[in-house]
DNA sequence: ATAAGATAGTTTCATATGTAACTAATATTG
DNA sequence: CAATATTAGTTACATATGAAACTATCTTAT
């Protein structure tokens, strides 16, 4: 008598992509209410303040390649930072269909307020790893990341 | 002459908050296409289907823990696997409540034709690493699983 | 046995998000 | 130096999502 066929067993719980879609919402939710409650912020208004903050003057399409938002949501986000005064819009002098994006100080200020209480969360999330580890984990993801989306860099 | 002071460096690209959410979103995007493509289902209706597909006669509250879905997500895919005819919805006769839900042969055919495919995306992902490393990568998502939220178990 | 509270699940409403269409400006081609 | 195609960014529209209110049922405590 011929055994049953099974079917090819899948759990989620062990499956990667639930498990990477899982813990990145777990991590994202926290640090999203921090920013939201202390600052009002959101998480899309929080990159576009770190890599202005990094490179001032950036326009919005390379804010989009940075922080892998689409154009859209870039626009949005700094319509709003512009509107709670934390961004400023220059134009450009050689190209009049891209503004050149600066903090102003209010928005410097509270990015100096935010830094230190983002990365104190992310070392709190990562005081479960060794320092071996954390290396070991950042290097695996650039892996994955490679694999998962090679045609563009995703960092 | 005093050194201007530094203000915190924090570089997107090294914040694992979003790292892990932008490689969240490459993996994610690329099985919701596959899912939605070949199938017209979205990640949560493929998600309740798997874990139909494990614990038959599931209520939706319990599919709502093991997938991480609130239950008004759970309650929108089930409406929508029913309406395709691939779950059906048993009155469950001790609680008049929940109902007890089951893939009907249409959703058992559907999920049989997924689960190859969904692993097989899933393997060609991590056939970056070595055996070694998917198992040490496990380890470390755990880790901070339960660093990130300790209250609840997220597998 | 009954009132108060808890639970399962759905519906409503307000907001977030993505796609496509659009405007304005620049670059390219003949 | 037009005519055409590209690019930067915004707006409009349609859909997705989450919070809160709601219905129905069950549990608990008196």
């Amino acid at each position: 008598m011929p055994e049953k066929t099974h079917p090819a067993p899948l759990r989620l719980a062990t499956f990667l992509p639930f498990r990477l879609s899982v813990l990145s919402n777990a991590v994202s939710q926290r640090i999203a209410e921090l920013y939201d409650r202390e600052f009002g912020l959101s998480i899309w208004q929080w990159r576009v303040m770190a890599v202005t903050a990094d490179t001032p003057g950036i326009s919005a399409t390379e804010i989009g390649q940075r922080t892998q938002m689409d154009k859209v949501a870039v626009s949005r986000a700094v319509a709003g930072l512009i509107e709670v005064g934390y961004l400023e819009r220059r134009p450009s002098t050689d190209d009049a269909r891209r503004s050149n994006l600066v903090l102003t100080p209010a928005g410097i200020g509270i990015y100096e307020l935010i830094v230190p209480l983002a990365l104190a969360e992310e070392a709190q999330l990562v005081s479960a790893l060794s320092e071996k580890e954390q290396t070991e984990l950042a290097r695996l993801m650039g892996k994955l990341a490679k694999a998962a989306s090679p045609e563009r860099d995703l960092w």
